[in-house]
DNA sequence: CTGAAAGCGCTAACAG
DNA sequence: CTGTTAGCGCTTTCAG
């Protein structure tokens, strides 16, 4: 075990702490004589500074929460990933926080940054409304959103076009020859349901259709909830041939039920998600998918709000939005 | 911002910090007057205590690290959604730590635990060798370890047989009347590799079948590695029918270069893999693999470590194997 | 270039 | 039941 402490050290290499400190951080000029020493006594020691008094000093944990609201998801993952790609470098940890598609834990998670577990906090595609979340900044905790619009000059986030990208799906839908097109939505409080419904309907009226309510079924964003929708929606018997989920892991979940119906894709149902969930290329027929520059937009959020927790910059631009791609695969193309 | 401290709230309370302290804790009994006046000065200072202050003071941060290798492999975050079940009702946070496949990395990590950013370290399939794991925990490092053996009182540890299941696997191809089978091992200096090329070997043995050293291949672990290796497998001409690969990760790339040159699986070859990866039962046909119980892995091991972290409980049991079932799916059961 | 000393915000004796 | 006080281990003025 490290007991060791700044102090022993100190006394091993005849100096004050205030000396060890300095050559620990290099926080200002040490003669090379004493710098050996102290370095060669902190290994002597195997010293290792604890963090915790150093962050209590300093203000500072070095480490960025990230709330996703679940973990196994790759979309998620993909985001974190990118994220961690840029803290890394910057020396920053990342505290994981699994809301388990749940609100109040997300709200639960925002004690750590209320307590200064963590210096800043992420939140990945909230269930928060924009309302709590500008309520949070307003009170001076430091948070980025990813895969939101939100407007307000403390908060970093970046985001996609989700009405744009679900209306593109749809008219490929619509293009495919598709008449009546089933929309499989996520809960109903979330900004992004809301938002690819939106585009949704964009797309009907561009296109003259009527909008048929009973054609709307909400799947949670989960594969159960997307296999239970399509089921409720198949026995509404309104004869529809394609389904847009709001998500690729609603889309897995109709793939199941019609696997079980023996509905062949896409000759008789036509399937689109959003995503570019891992398994989508995977499966069979390969899913069409809409993609976001996940990657990237978890390195570019990172690295604002990294910048805003060191120099208080809130100056410089602070929202983007990225472009997201309709990718047409196998689910979606009717064999001529 | 959350500026107040203890003290504010003790002024304003007009009591001593102490009994703030006491009513935070509830560490000791406070008359119901006093209590509700003290709370009413937090509530009303919007105040939530400085977790930094207080894990310098209790030499606690009531935060569990986890390493893991790759975020994105569902195996691994199965096993972390286990950790997360018992440590959140522990009230522990979790340090995700991505490898990213390199152990200098994991060692990096490693510092988390020894300046006491994180209480205690979990491990999942780690690339450190026993040595350098046993080193860590006699030098008072608590630390706990997923997927694999090892014998030291101080190191919780969950794992499976590796050599039984992989024994299995060849014994099932075997079975299904294939000659030549080929290895996929991942990084030769993992445990994990090496258990279940032992397992490959033994099958043969028993099997009274030859061992030939050009049929194994490493492919690291990860799709390309696999693909690239299933690759080089095919070029040597060996005329094998069946593969094993150490992980679906590196099976994933089989499919891929099947696809890619037309082999049907199972019927030209079959496919076996390990770990239940979310994706092997999406892809088709789906893989066959061997299942452990992830989730209960990390759970099990999360509370072993909680309750040596808590109680200094080394006489317990520690060590736990569980089983792995091999699950036979369509890749590995040859047309009759 | 180096040292002394004042805390960061909290907990836990100890005394009353 | 409540208050006083001594630190936890470190950083950072301020002097020298």
């Amino acid at each position: 075990m490290n007991d060791s402490t700044i102090i022993d050290v100190a006394r091993r290499a005849k100096v004050s702490v205030a000396t060890v400190s300095r050559v620990l951080n290099s926080s200002s000029a040490v003669s090379p004589k004493t710098k050996t020493r102290v370095l060669k006594a902190i290994k002597e020691m195997n010293y290792t500074p604890n963090a915790m008094a150093k962050n209590l000093r300093s203000s500072k944990t070095m480490t960025l929460g990230v709330v996703v609201s679940d973990i196994l998801v790759s979309y998620y993952a993909e985001i974190i990933k990118g994220i961690e790609n840029t803290a890394i470098p910057f020396h920053y940890n990342i505290l994981i926080c699994d809301a388990q598609n749940r609100k109040e834990k997300e709200l639960e998670y925002m004690s750590l940054v209320k307590n200064r577990t963590v210096d800043g906090m992420i939140l990945v595609a909230p269930l928060l409304t924009n309302q709590e979340l500008i309520h949070l900044a307003e009170e001076g905790y430091p948070i980025g959103i990813v895969g939101r619009f939100i407007d307000h000059p403390n908060i970093p986030c970046i985001y996609t076009d989700n009405v744009k990208a679900s209306h593109e799906v749809v008219n490929h839908l619509i293009e495919e020859g598709h008449e009546k097109i089933a929309f499989l939505s996520g809960y109903a409080d979330a900004v992004d349901s809301y938002e690819r419904l939106e585009g949704y309907m964009k797309s009907l009226r561009d296109a003259g259709r009527p909008f048929i309510p009973e054609l709307i079924e909400n799947g949670n964003f989960n594969e159960t909830g997307g296999y239970d929708a399509f089921r409720r929606l198949l026995a509404k018997n309104i004869g529809f041939t394609a389904v847009f989920a709001a998500n690729d892991e609603m889309a897995l979940g109709v793939y199941k039920a019609c696997e079980e119906l023996s509905i062949e894709i896409p000759s008789q149902m036509a399937v689109v998600g959003v995503d570019n969930n891992r398994i989508s290329k995977y499966i069979s027929p390969k899913l069409s998918t809409v993609d976001q520059p996940k990657f990237t937009m978890g390195a570019l959020l990172a690295e604002k709000l990294i910048d805003q927790l060191n120099d208080n910059v809130y100056t410089d631009k602070m929202r983007f939005k990225v472009d997201s791609t309709l990718l047409i695969r196998g689910s979606s193309h009717r064999k001529k």
